[in-house]
DNA sequence: GCTGTTATGGTTCGATCGAACCATAACAGG
DNA sequence: CCTGTTATGGTTCGATCGAACCATAACAGC
């Protein structure tokens, strides 16, 4: 049945089995037959669809970082039409935790590619901004909330933006090992909130 | 040469192979050959002192937990005689961070091995009580500060303790991802004990 | 000074890996 | 309807893997 073969969504399917492999053993699992058995497809796809398994491993990171930016904008509009910086900076923060199966596999799959951020240019290329952007944006919208009456003057914003991306990043992997439930993890992250969020008097 | 031979010594040398290939590239490098190479002994070393690969990976990481410990309560040990509930908690918080080359190979093998924890109970229970040890060390100490007005009495110790070893950890992976320096990150360290660790009135 | 255990090197085997190669049905465009 | 590209399955090859096996020097204890 060729001709019909819908590209995107061929690829998708190969990404999630890696996906799928990646969660449950790291990349050494991530073998061409493994995935090829996972997605369902001959070993001869993989190729076709993706070349080499370097080429694998890079596509699949691709299509999982497309995903969650795309996925994250979505939750994000999702807060309403005029959120308030507190809600968006909660949103924001919640896009790190394993809230649910997807941002889960989501994180895990990082997690299994980390090691490898450091030494592979071309891995490390997809992944590089985020956590940087995240940090500005949520700076961005502290500095707002201080103009806004919502965070005291005395706070300093790049500060906490950083240390509330960093929080969340550390209760991400506290969630994924089991040490803490996703809702705990959420309220902590409330409560360093409302910290920062705390209406100012004058 | 036998009978003369210094099992710890062995063992080490073998443990610091596997800990220099995971750090370069995850665990798909530690194959038994390699690890051979690199730490310069026969493949058939590593069966003697090891077994199977999936008991030097494990062996391995045992090695490098009880380092951990023993050179944490080392430093923590050079703070001197009676240093201060702030400057444990920042000895402790320190120890999450990559600030010399022991810590952050250490850090970055722990990430080399994260995903498997969630699925190899062995590997599970080495590295499972840290984190929550860890917190509650750092409470303990919060609320000792309450006891001596070095904090203040309206903060939550174990709320508190928890963030900071979550912030600690957020921190450790955007240093060794090389998005901030080591030096940056103990600064915000800094920053947010000051903002714990505030001499409070009567 | 034998003897048995200890520490080590080397080799081999079946399995698996990534990648290249071979084949061919199904459709698109002329 | 014919033809060439597209999408796919299957097979094969050399390399490498983990693990078992074979060998043996060096020392300890008698």
């Amino acid at each position: 049945m060729p001709r019909q073969a819908d590209h995107d969504r061929r690829r998708r399917q190969i990404a999630e089995a890696v996906w799928r492999l990646a969660v449950g053993g790291g990349l050494e699992e991530v073998t061409l037959r493994q995935v090829a058995a996972e997605a369902q497809v001959s070993a001869r796809l993989l190729q076709y669809y993706f070349g080499t398994r370097t080429d694998l491993l890079l596509g699949a990171l691709k299509i999982l970082n497309d995903d969650a930016e795309h996925r994250a904008r979505e939750r994000l509009a999702l807060l309403g039409e005029t959120p308030g910086m507190h809600a968006i900076v909660r949103g924001v923060l919640l896009e790190l935790l394993p809230v649910d199966e997807e941002r889960r596999t989501r994180h895990l799959v990082y997690a299994a590619y980390f090691v490898r951020f450091l030494t592979d240019p071309d891995l490390a290329g997809v992944a590089r901004d985020a956590p940087r952007a995240l940090e500005d944006l949520v700076a961005g919208l502290i500095t707002q909330g201080q103009d806004t009456g919502q965070v005291p003057r005395r706070v300093d914003a790049a500060a906490e933006a950083a240390f509330l991306v960093a929080g969340a990043e550390g209760l991400q992997s506290s969630v994924l090992l089991g040490q803490r439930t996703a809702d705990e993890a959420v309220a902590m992250i409330d409560h360093q909130l409302a910290r920062v969020f705390t209406p100012t008097p004058a």
